[in-house]
DNA sequence: ATTAATGTTCAGAA
DNA sequence: TTTCTGAACATTAA
């Protein structure tokens, strides 16, 4: 489930490993599991990055970015359950590439796993990476949001504010477990049209979202029931403790410890809230 | 034993 | 133009 929380821990995580490090070999799964989308080929990857230096580990949304000396870029989303691991022990079944790293020591490995295999892994030149970090392709990073940027992107759209909140075109990072989260501690209904967002909603969603976004990430993410999500050393994350309404389907609010929380679906996705805390209508 | 659900993204249809 | 739907895949729960 890597959303902005877990894509960051996971760059956190793989930075002081990789930064500065020679690519001796890239290459695909050695047991020539599942495919995978990469572009270029593998093997036309592995020609291009022999030798390159990992210059910047860097997150841009939900994704990996991997700058080398030579102006190409590794870009790799996770999607729903890929992860970037450092010296993992083997496992073949999740295993899909590798970088090797030699520096005149022992031989160390970055790896991407992916259980499901939705993950892509793409292979940049310096004008396509700057294509990706403008605001065109995906919107400004929730971490960079101001109220005023709030009032824009809500001004933007009448769909409902938790669906507005996963369009990565308006803003990028936030996935549908952090949206419920954000909806619940700003006190807003996730079935309110994002445009009818009054001024002191937007105020308490902005900070709403950065109150959680950076909670999640010093608990270093959250890692779900089925235990996919791992950082880089393949641990845990620790933030689904602090869950208020995600997953907590029937459980008594924690804020007002009067509403159940309830479950609705909004755009195929599931939408946790607590219908005393966070009315449809507005409150007076 | 089938069906629904799960984190994300995108092509194609409405 | 914008918004919605289904598919990509693996695994688990009901």
């Amino acid at each position: 489930m890597p959303e902005l929380p877990e894509v960051e821990t996971m760059v956190r995580g793989i930075r002081p490993h990789v930064q500065g490090r020679r690519i001796a070999e890239f290459r695909a799964c050695p047991c020539d599991c599942r495919p995978m989308l990469v572009e270029p080929s593998a093997r036309e990857i592995a020609r291009r990055v022999r030798g390159t230096t990992i210059s910047d580990v860097i997150r841009r949304a939900k994704r990996v970015v991997l700058k080398l000396n030579s102006g190409d870029a590794f870009v790799i989303e996770p999607r729903m359950t890929g992860l970037m691991l450092i010296d993992a022990p083997p496992d073949p079944d999740h295993l899909r590439y590798e970088w090797l790293f030699q520096d005149g020591g022992p031989v160390s490995r970055l790896q991407f796993w992916d259980r499901r295999g939705l993950g892509t892994l793409k292979l940049l030149s310096a004008e396509q990476l700057d294509y990706l970090m403008g605001v065109d392709q995906l919107g400004r990073d929730a971490l960079e949001m101001t109220a005023s940027h709030w009032v824009d992107v809500c001004a933007a759209t009448s769909t409902a504010i938790k669906v507005a909140l996963l369009n990565q075109k308006r803003v990028a990072g936030i996935g549908n477990l952090y949206a419920s989260e954000i909806l619940h501690l700003a006190k807003i209904s996730p079935l309110t049209s994002a445009r009818q967002l009054k001024p002191a909603q937007i105020d308490r969603m902005t900070a709403a979202v950065l109150e959680v976004l950076h909670t999640a990430i010093k608990y270093e993410g959250s890692t779900l029931s089925d235990g996919t999500y791992r950082n880089a050393l393949n641990k845990a994350g620790g933030y689904q403790n602090a869950h208020r309404v995600y997953d907590r389907e029937d459980e008594l609010c924690v804020t007002c410890s009067r509403g159940k929380i309830i479950r609705v679906v909004q755009a195929q996705r599931s939408t946790f809230y607590c219908p005393v805390c966070q009315p449809v209508r507005r409150r007076k």
